[in-house]
DNA sequence: TTGAAAGCGGTACCAG
DNA sequence: CTGGTACCGCTTTCAA
């Protein structure tokens, strides 16, 4: 079928050792071997496999990415760093998309783990600690991304979703809304950072935290946009009717908009919006969107070299912890007339 | 390391082929055995090594995907499509993106071949047909998505472009449109099937084809939008300004609509817009954008199919041409005050 | 019903 | 500098 070392072993009558030599390199190899190996192996366009090379040196080259959606920008872009900052290291990404379903992640894990990747990098959508543990008893390092689980000493690269929220929060604040809700996500690391950092820039401005200002909204895209506006319905039902909201994220952001909208009220006039994430389009909405930037692509940069670190050392103790700076970027749905503050804010 | 069948043979007193058998369900094995065998497999957590079974069968479970653009959501949403189907037969997706650069696409393409993926499948950016006869060489199957590429005898996934350009021009003129134009996309099969459907429904029409009413736009996302407004720009700059404009795709239409607004003029009714892809965001853009739904989730389940079965077959000649429905998707950027026709069209 | 031997396509080690 | 031998973890073939 395929043409392998041993072909052109015999063509030249020399042996594989001498062939396999060549192609990796290897300094003890006479010039003329060489050349003459090399003229052989182009003129049968062979290459080596890579299946039959990982079986001994243990190392497939390859590492698998799990995201909860690849439709949603922030994932695709990130899936897109780590695939160029891969490609040059002669890696490829094995990829997965759980749907958000843990169900689905744990059986994506172990499909990595059978095809001995070298790493894994994980936006888990789980909260549970033991599929990670089953990664580690397998000795192949992973890191995760975005969310971090408590409880486990893994790598993570990813935001400060506290200094995420405390910088969208008081952006509002600082556009001169006083009454500021927030539409929250799930109970993981993003969401609860996130309202972390809301309830963090209400107090520094002594600003009560209300409970009824925080209603929760499902995730997951097309589901996101329904749910945004659901729970904007339920705010603007308040007597107090918030006149800032700081969304979960922009899917969220953009149907909160639309309820307000919908609702005869101006945005950002009677209620601002901000969300977060930055995707692309939020300059083309109904309202442009303002949003914290979350740097997907430098995430997944980041998270490609600390992968391959972590492949180098062996030692997957060193549970480094990177994060991203983050930054707000003002656009319409923030800007009102009265403004205390719309410059760009960076994370302290 | 890692548990092997030599572990659990040993601890047993039986061969590795009995163990291999066993995980195989081979049926020559007592019912005795296998049950010893599972049991101690389930105590040491035994999982086979993927890559040294591929090394004997020659099959990796595993499909190569390239796109040129993981961050647009066509491609984003048939990846996806193409995940799940091929979940549930065990298989995995290496995904590349190429980043529509050809040079990417070819490095990438032997980045697969080297890892013995069972097969590959590629939204082509090359126009050669070189890389092909590569991968043909090799014997690995492929399949085409999305775009095709002349004398290329491939088997292809994707839509029937000269109709989505041929609906998209016929709703334009049924809403009312006279002097429709055409923001073109690259010399690729989707750009000029798209152009060539533009033809048609203009002739089926009676209106005439005229070369000035032809803009080409450059592609790439976020450079998409910027270059649909420099190319509306340049129609609006005409002595007789078009009323209707077919845009590549929803990025450009985006970015032409907001040359519009710019220019002090009305979508839809000075101008009306549709594009091509029917983003998920559509109905939240400043003008809700209509355009041609291109199923993508529906092409990623096809040209899985379509690989399953060649995997199986091991016959890569039959060369099918899955093409997938289109149809229109009315929103506000078409939806005139004068109307002839703003229902969903299907494709004939 | 079980298993010994050979081999998939490479690499590691060490002797010549 | 070159290459024989063993082996990576698994499947295939065939004899017992």
């Amino acid at each position: 079928m395929s043409v392998t070392m041993k072909d052109i072993a015999r063509d030249l009558h020399v042996s594989v050792v001498t062939v396999s030599k060549v192609i990796r390199n290897n300094p003890d190899i006479s010039k003329e071997t060489r050349r003459r190996v090399l003229k052989r192996i182009r003129e049968l366009d062979y290459h080596p496999n890579l299946a039959a090379r990982a079986l001994v040196t243990g190392k497939t080259y390859s590492i698998g990415l799990i995201v909860p959606d690849l439709l949603h920008p922030f994932f695709a872009e990130l899936a897109n760093g780590l695939s160029n900052a891969l490609r040059s290291k002669n890696y490829i990404l094995l990829i997965s998309s759980s749907s958000e379903d843990p169900d689905i992640e744990r059986h994506d894990i172990e499909s990595l783990l059978i095809r001995r990747v070298d790493a894994i990098i994980i936006a888990s959508t789980q909260n549970s600690v033991e599929s990670f543990r089953h990664i580690e008893k397998r000795q192949i390092p992973y890191i995760l991304i975005d969310r971090s689980i408590p409880g486990l000493a893994a790598g993570f690269v990813g935001v400060d979703d506290v200094a995420a929220g405390r910088l969208a929060t008081q952006h509002l604040i600082s556009a001169g809304c006083r009454r500021v809700a927030h539409i929250r996500g799930p109970a993981v690391s993003t969401g609860l950072g996130r309202l972390e950092g809301y309830s963090q820039a209400l107090a520094a401005n002594n600003l009560a935290f209300c409970s009824d200002y925080v209603v929760q909204a499902r995730t997951g895209d097309v589901e996101a946009y329904r749910s945004g506006a659901e729970a904007m319905n339920k705010l603007l039902a308040l007597k107090r009717r918030p006149d800032g909201v700081f969304c979960y994220n922009d899917p969220v952001a953009i149907g909160a908009i639309d309820a307000v909208l919908n609702a005869g009220l101006r945005v950002p006039d009677d209620v601002a919006v901000i969300g977060c994430g930055n995707l692309h389009y939020n300059a083309w909405l109904r309202v442009p969107l303002s949003s914290v930037d979350q740097r997907s692509l430098t995430i997944g940069e980041r998270a490609a070299k600390l992968a391959l670190s972590l492949i180098k050392s062996k030692n997957m103790n060193k549970s480094k912890r990177i994060m991203v700076d983050v930054k707000v970027v003002a656009r319409a749905s923030t800007q009102r007339e009265v403004t205390w503050d719309n410059k760009v804010l960076r994370a302290g």
